[in-house]
RNA sequence: GGACAAUUAGCUCAGUUGGUUAGAGCGCUUGAUUCACAUUCAAGAGGCCACAGGUUCGAGUCCUGUAUUGUCCACCA
């Protein structure tokens, strides 16, 4: 009597998804679990930004729960400690468009309600975003999530802040920064994005020079003429000041001579703009210019531009270049002039360079343990390559400007004196008004109202969130691998490199894992515009979790753009069905009130399958260890489909061994449960004598391979021959003949495998030579079917041997070559040889 | 301007330190099928591994150069 299972004809993930989610997490699987034998293991999940849904970049850490799951069931204690980021400058941008759509911007709402606002939009999205987290399947420790603007993180940002204060790292410079008008705020240069475009180029005339410029609207900030010191046309002008007739009256202007220009540009001759140009703001700090701020935060012109005062900058460039025309101080218009331009990455606002006061911090000290790290390997990249690219930026990193004017992030802890009787010092860094009333006298301060650079503090991220959950110390920090996204190698990863050497000493991690983008299936970035996003949630409604996980798993490569397709995913629930129905039938097959007991083998068949698991443990065990996926994943889909399903189940058929078919199931399961935890989690729970959820059950040794599978892989060849043969010529149940005893005593296996019909030993063969000692009966007119197959073969076959007959000729090779290699050759010359003998043999015949 | 990738079957991609006659999935062609799975099974066709040199006994793999595509950085008054 077969024991009764009820298992869905095909796997159904949305009936166990969910519950297996809940499962692990009631279960505790998902903490570190104290008892475990191995190190500590952790890795900080990138948090989410809590302003939207999920996408394939978020489902893309999988790679992480991969990783985490490995080790867990390896026995690490294993914490995978989740976040969310309240992504200062990014959700005020979402925020707004939101406000955008009922005609509302920030400025009606004013900064407090704005900010009250948006923290409660944040707050609901949070736990959008968690709920999607879980619907991925990743095993994080929820109890241990942390948000960017809880206390413990932001006084840890202020601890930092302080620290890099006192070391005489933060200081206020007015400079010219990257301003957003729309956004309001400063920007850091990485921040800044550049678009090539088409732009009029002015040939303005101004007192006895025709100069070039896209900007004419900037010239009321001009605060000298530049040109370069060796161009002879020009050289006698430098140190003289020039009078030019202009918009706003006549003007004076000194002329510098400086290697920044360019003879061949233009006409040789350039206005210098401190105020709106970082070449020309470099220029006048070299001949200590006058710096003139004709462009306003608003973006909009100053009093500065006279009559032009208000204007929006692009309404004032056209003004400006219409009377100048009017004027006849315009040369002509070159409108064939290509140029890249700024724009803020976020918003999409042109930037406008302009001069402001901001908070910068020193980098020179801070950056040289980081790319110390780099350099004596305490930090790995995978892949390699981008050891080079985060050292060449780190080596290159100039002074960060780390204020934002936005409203939405956390507050920069600093009090400015406001004529106190008691301190002089024009500010201080103070976490609240308690210490700044103590400072300055009640009333006599001012607390700063820019924010911090959202990469400023999420850069703390690793020590912050640990420090905040009390795993600081427990040995936790340096987290194991960094697993984030390439394109935020420089706003982040780097940036936690240098915070994490200040504060800890120690890196924030040992391993950075960087993923590509995820693109369509042609390669092009998915936008909504475009019509192919693909939207994780929906897809695991569809297919599955895992096999949206597997997808993003298989033939996506670290640091590599992946393309994925619905086709793509369907296959790979495909392939998650073809393990249910696996475990369907092996299930199936077993007795009532049945227990496994280690296997014993007893066929072929037996020990091939335990060699190739023997195999497959090993090479998948490597694969993850050195963070091959995408390999891990193929071994896994041909391991469970080809090796798993197609021979042994089939051979199993035959001569079933219960232990060793459930071994196997279970192998396979354990094996593919960190890249399909859903689907292995499902049979698992189905298998009545495991009392334990797979996911904190320990991973498969790896022993070398105990057996030799080379008797079933004889019988394979004999097989697969047997089924060309008769695919080919339509032949339904041939005869196949052996002259082996070995074969012969597999009879029903090869006949059901390759469906014979009758399988006879004999004495000589005859017939198809179906490799090894067999071979397909067959008459003349079935031989001399398959005449132009075995000339084609002896052509193949004849050209293959010479080719390893020069090899062994080759008294270099004999020699240069590992002796292993060398007889490998000799071996299959001499099959070679042997299979040429049998074909001749059968084409002398006809 | 600099750097880094990629270029392998119709499509999308693997290919770990150089070592079987280069692989997979999808698609295509042909056939099968009440007995786990049509989300299936079997078979087949399809590749000068971008190009040109070089190193080596041996190159898809290493080196040099070229082309095309993409990404990043710098920067253009």
């Amino acid at each position: 009597m077969k024991q009764h299972f009820e298992l869905d004809k095909a796997y159904n993930p949305a009936r166990y998804e969910a519950k297996i989610y809940q499962q692990w997490e009631d279960s505790g699987a998902f903490k570190p679990n104290p008892d475990a034998p191995k190190d500590p293991y952790t890795i900080i999940m990138p948090p989410p930004n809590a302003n939207g849904d999920l996408h394939l970049g978020h489902a893309m850490y999988v790679v992480e729960d991969i990783m985490v799951r490995y080790r867990r069931m390896q026995g690490h204690k294993t914490l995978w400690l989740p976040g969310a980021d309240h992504a200062g400058i990014e959700t005020q941008v979402v925020y707004e468009r939101l406000l955008q759509k009922e005609g509302k911007s920030r400025f009606d709402l004013g900064r407090d309600e704005f900010y009250r606002q948006v923290d409660a939009f944040t707050k609901k999205n949070m736990s959008n975003m968690t709920d999607q987290v879980r619907k991925l399947g990743f095993s994080v420790d929820w109890s241990r999530l942390t948000y960017t603007l809880d206390e413990s993180v932001v006084e840890t940002v202020y601890e930092t802040f302080q620290q890099l204060h006192d070391k005489g790292y933060i200081y206020r410079g007015n400079r010219i920064v990257n301003w957003c008008p729309f956004c309001r705020s400063a920007f850091a240069d990485i921040e800044v994005k550049y678009r090539e475009q088409l732009d009029p180029l002015y040939y303005i005339k101004y007192g006895p020079f025709v100069l070039a410029t896209v900007r004419p609207e900037t010239k009321f900030g001009d605060t000298a003429i530049a040109v370069n010191p060796k161009d002879e046309r020009y050289k006698h002008y430098i140190g003289q000041t020039i009078e030019a007739e202009d918009l706003n009256g006549p003007v004076k202007l000194t002329v510098i001579g400086d290697d920044f220009v360019d003879p061949e540009f233009g006409t040789g001759v350039v206005k210098v703009t401190p105020a709106h140009d970082p070449n020309d703001w470099e220029m006048g700090l070299r001949h200590h210019l006058e710096v003139k701020q004709v462009i306003g935060t608003d973006g909009r012109l100053t009093e500065l531009a006279g009559k032009y005062a208000g204007m929006p900058v692009a309404e004032a460039r056209q003004q400006v270049a219409h009377d100048l025309e009017e004027r006849g101080l315009m040369d002509h218009i070159d409108m064939s002039y290509s140029h890249s331009v700024g724009y803020h990455d976020r918003c999409g606002t042109l930037i406008e360079p302009l001069t402001i006061e901001q908070w910068w911090l020193r980098v020179d000290e801070l950056k040289k343990p980081a790319i110390a790290a780099i350099k004596n390997g305490d930090i790995k990249f995978v892949p390699e390559r981008f050891t080079k690219v985060a050292l060449d930026w780190l080596e290159n990193l100039h002074d960060w400007n780390i204020s934002r004017q936005n409203w939405w992030g956390i507050r920069i802890p600093v009090y400015y004196n406001l004529g106190s009787p008691k301190s002089r010092k024009p500010y201080i860094v103070a976490w609240n008004e308690t210490d700044a009333t103590k400072e300055f006298g009640e009333g006599h301060y001012e607390a700063e109202t820019d924010n911090f650079d959202t990469w400023f503090s999420s850069g703390q991220w690793p020590y912050a969130t640990l420090m905040a959950t009390g795993d600081f110390d427990k040995g936790f920090y340096p987290t194991s691998v960094m697993e984030t996204g390439r394109d935020i190698l420089f706003l982040w990863v780097t940036r936690m490199m240098m915070f994490g050497l200040f504060r800890t000493g120690e890196v924030p991690f040992r391993t950075v894992y960087l993923h590509g983008l995820v693109t369509d299936e042609h390669g092009k970035k998915m936008s909504k515009s475009k019509g192919n996003v693909i939207n994780p949630l929906d897809v695991t409604a569809t297919y599955g979790t895992d096999a949206l996980r597997l997808a993003l798993t298989i033939g996506i490569t670290p640091g590599n753009d992946g393309r994925i397709s619905e086709r793509k995913i369907e296959g790979y629930r495909n392939f998650c069905n073809k393990l249910w129905n696996v475990a369907r039938f092996i299930l199936g097959q077993l007795p009532e009130g049945y227990s496994p007991a280690a296997p014993k083998l007893h066929s072929p068949a037996d020990r091939w399958l335990m060699a190739k698991l023997d195999t497959a443990i090993c090479d998948i065990t490597k694969a993850l260890e050195d963070y091959r996926f995408s390999e891990a994943g193929q071994l896994l889909y041909s391991l469970l489909w080809d090796d798993f399903a197609d021979w042994y189940i089939e051979a199993s058929k035959v001569s079933p061994n219960h232990d060793l078919l459930i071994y196997g199931l279970e192998t396979i399961l354990k094996l593919i449960h960190p890249i399909a935890p859903f689907v292995s989690e499902a049979i698992w729970g189905e298998l009545p004598w495991q009392a334990d959820q797979l996911i904190t059950t320990a991973w498969p040794n790896a022993n070398k391979s105990r057996t030799d599978g080379a008797a079933f892989e004889r019988i394979r060849q004999v097989v697969l021959a047997a089924r060309t043969i008769a695919a080919e010529e339509q032949l339904s149940k041939p005869t196949i003949l052996t002259t082996s005893k070995e074969l012969f005593a597999s009879a029903e296996l090869i006949q059901r495998l390759a469906r014979a019909g009758e399988i006879r030993l004999i004495e000589q063969g005859s017939g198809l030579f179906l490799g090894q000692e067999a071979w397909l009966e067959a008459d003349e007119s079935l031989i001399q079917a398959r005449k132009h197959r075995l000339e084609a073969l002896r052509a193949e076959k004849s050209v293959y041997l010479k080719s390893l007959e020069a090899k062994l000729a080759n008294e270099r090779y004999i020699q240069g070559a590992p002796a292993a290699v060398v007889q490998e050759t000799r071996d299959r010359r001499d099959e070679t040889l042997m299979l040429l003998s049998k074909v001749d043999e059968q084409l002398k015949d006809l």
